[in-house]
Formats: C-alpha cells, structure tokens, sequence
DNA sequence: CGACGATTCTTGTCTAGACAAGTGTCCGCC
DNA sequence: GGCGGACACTTGTCTAGACAAGAATCGTCG
C-alpha cells in the first residue's frame, strides 16, 4: 500500500500556486489596468520560493496577456481591453465525426488548370503556371455542409491530383505533404455564387459563411481555399477565458 | 565610445537558440508528426547549455503546441493537423479608428426591462428580473457597420444606461466596469432582422456576419450581446503562425 | 542651471545540482 | 510461462547564486 496520501490529490506545484495568487488578485481588480504589481522580490519574500520560481510564474502570465513587463521597471497589470481567443480551423472530416455525424465527401472537380495573373499573384507563381483546381462538396449525415473551391501550388503537393478526395480530405493530404507553417484567413457573410448555391441544394440568396484560407509552408504557398457553408447549417464557436 | 560591438546586434539568448533550431527542424520535417525528439540530455550536449535553458526551450515549444512531452517518454513533434489562431475581438470603437475612419454611434434604445425565460437563462437571473437593453448602431465614416443588441446584468454595470453610447462604446464601459474574465461566441451567417435591416439600411436579403457573445466577470454573467454586420461591409481577419 | 556618472532597483538569463515522478525494460524468481 | 522488482531513462520542478541590462534617481562637478 502506497503511504502517501491516497485520495487527496497532490498540491499545485509552487510556481502554478504564485501564479494562481496573482491571478486571483487581478480578477478581484486588487490592481487596476497599468498599475505597478509587486516585484519579484516582494514575491519571492511573500510566498517563500526562490527567485526563479516566481519568475516563472510571472513570464506564463505575461505570455497569456495578463500582465506586461518591463525590463528595469517592474510588472504590470495589462489592459484587458482586448479580447482575444482562439480560434482553431479543424479538418472538416475531423469535426464531422467528432460530433458524432458521418462525413462523406462529392468530388466536382479535380484537375490541372493554368493560373490567372490573380491566381498567381495569390500564390505567388507566373501567370500561366500550372495549378491544380478542386472542388469538393462535405457532408454531414448527408447534408452538405461545406462547398470547398481549392487551388494547389504543384511544387508543394505533386501528388494532389492523384489522392482520393472520398477518402483522404484535401486538408489532410496537404498537411501530411506540407507542414503547415503560416495561415491568413477571412471570414465573411456573403451569397453564394450560383454554382455553390447549386452544390449546396440550398437557394442563391441564402447567407453563407465564407472563409477564404492562403496557407504557405517553408515560405512556398500552398494552397488557396474558398469554404462556403450554408449559415443555417454551420457555425463558429469559440471561448476565450484567461 | 562604447567598446561593445556597436553595429552587430546581440545574438538572441541561448534558449532563444534553441528554440529556434528546434522550430527550423520541424519546419524542414526532419521528425514526423508523432516521432519521438531529442531528449533534454542529448539537446544539453549538443548545444553546450544547462539543462534549465533547454528546458525552458522545450517548454515554450510545448505551449504554442508544436511539441508534445510526457513525463517518463519524451518529447514528440506535434501533429500539426490543428490551425489555431488568435481571433482578437477589439472594441469596434478602436478598430475603425485604427484604419483612419471616424466613428460614430447612434442610440436607438437603452432602457430597462424585465428578462424573459431564455433571457434569464442565458444570463443567469430569475425570469422577471430586470435586465438593460440597448440597442445602438456604429458607423464608420458614416456608413452603418454593425447593430449592436445587447442585454446587460444590473448587477454588473449598474450604471449602464447612465453612459452616454455616442462618446464612450458599451464595450468599453463594460470592460471598465467588470474586468473581461470570460466569453463564449459564435459566429454565424444570417439574414438580419427586418428592423436590423433597417437600422442598417440594407437590404433584408443581405448576408450579415452575426457574432453572439456572452461574457461572464467574476463568475457572474455580464453581458449578451449580438452584433449584426453586413457581410458587403465587414469581415474577420487572422493569421496562424507558429 | 545643466550634464554626467554612480547608485539602486528592476527584470532577463544562465548554471549546476538535486529530488520527484512517470514509463519502459530486463532479469531473476516462483 | 508469468510475475515482480530493480534499473535506466525521461520530463517536472525547485534552489541559490551569479551576472547582464534597462530605467529612474540623486548627487556632484563644471
């Protein structure tokens, strides 16, 4: 039999209980927005733990955006003026079945096209290179739920066009062949085109929910992809606690 | 005349280094996703520091979640199938002055009234409570960009409807009155209302960009809000890079 | 009065060592 | 063969001290 105490879990390490501490007082407002915080000194005195340790605790909270802190002048409280979260861009596959929903893919298009002079600046090729060009519909359960319009740098998947798309999403093939490494998004309301609308079953003045994602990996673009999901069938969700 | 080198900066700190060549490996995809990393003690003699500095290294690495470690296994190379970005929801105030427009808002309601079922719910008071409405359109240089609808708990910001909407945002009151402690919200594609329509003075087919969000301060609910925005007009904005 | 240096306080970083705790392996014993 | 303990290796954490570097203050000197 163990001695050690069986039920009663073991005690936060030092630096999460400093850290713990301090966020305590900040979300009781003990210091207002820019005011000087105790230094690590005071807290080293305070709590009893060597320099280092409340050290530690005070660079994760400067890193979640809870205090600033300045070299030769001390620790702040931040301003809380901005709220920021995160948002994550799952594979459409992934988020399918992990609600519990069965994903099934429709391929429309996939083939190999010369890019315009938009296309190539987008992703930074010649005019008239050639690019490959997806169209994938998504369904959950049957229903669609995401019009994907794709555009594939070549020299940074080769094998796009032989994957099959039933079976391997876009996304996860592109991320298995190149390490995503810097994203840009925007997201918008906007109508379908009428292609999409058509894709979608849903009508041409429907509000849709359109992503538009460029993704670049060891500074070569990927791929641009447009995500159109029909606004009554598809949301984002998001929270953001500090 | 200074005797340190003057033109060359100083090299980033070691851990700085560390971290860096390890994130240049996982760029080039010199270990697989799931594929076990050097362990601390090989990093310690492979770069010549203290076990402390490559452990800091690592451990930043493992928050931004390129890595992951397990006590007793070792370090591994994150599967890099997730994108997540920091979405900052910013006083809309500040962001359309930020990109050089003047802002300004008009008040079409903020008065008390009593919560209905799912209201209270939402909001975490008793059905007939009273609760703050306002109702308040912002516009950036003089063309409408978001309907503000929102609910707010007396108890949190019982000086509500003493502000004056058109010089200080309801966020921004909020925000200084309860320190921003936590928030849900989705965001959606929908038509607006038809008197969001015409609060807006857009058509009632027009795609809006909807965000919900709830904010609660100090364990207790502070604010309901939804923000309707025309999708021709507005559009969310992120980047990913690790 | 003004400029400049010394002092003090702050955070940033590194080291060498130590112990704790989780995981897997291997080997001997039953 | 199966089981259990010893062992090796890993990460998690803490300590005490050290030096560097940035910022403000204060005093002195011109």
């Amino acid at each position: 039999m163990k001695t050690t105490l069986e039920r009663s879990q073991a005690p936060p390490p030092p630096y999460a209980q400093v850290k713990q501490a301090l966020k305590a007082g900040l979300e009781q407002g003990r210091w207002r927005a820019g005011e000087l915080m105790p230094s690590e000194a005071d807290l080293v005195a305070q709590f009893g733990v060597s320099r280092m340790t409340v050290h530690r605790a005070l660079r994760e909270l400067q890193s979640e955006g809870l205090v600033n802190r300045v070299q030769g002048l001390g620790t702040f409280a931040a301003q809380l003026h901005r709220v920021s979260s995160t948002l994550t861009i799952r594979d459409l596959h992934e988020e399918i079945e992990a609600r519990g929903h069965k994903h099934h893919a429709e391929v429309h298009l996939a083939r190999e096209e010369r890019a315009g002079p938009a296309l190539a600046l987008q992703l930074g090729l010649n005019a008239g290179a050639p690019v490959y060009h997806s169209i994938v519909v998504h369904h959950g359960d049957g229903l669609p739920l995401q019009c994907e319009d794709r555009y594939v740098n070549p020299a940074s998947a080769p094998d796009y066009l032989k994957v099959d798309f039933t079976r391997t999403t876009p996304t996860q093939h592109l991320l298995e062949v190149a390490p995503l490494w810097e994203a840009q998004y925007t997201i918008e309301a906007s109508r379908p085109t009428a292609r999409e609308a058509e894709l979608l079953g849903i009508d041409a003045d429907e509000a849709c929910l359109v992503l538009v994602r460029r993704t670049a990996s060891r500074g070569r673009s990927v791929t641009l992809a447009r995500l159109v999901h029909p606004g009554s069938r598809y949301q984002l969700e998001g929270q953001f606690s500090p």
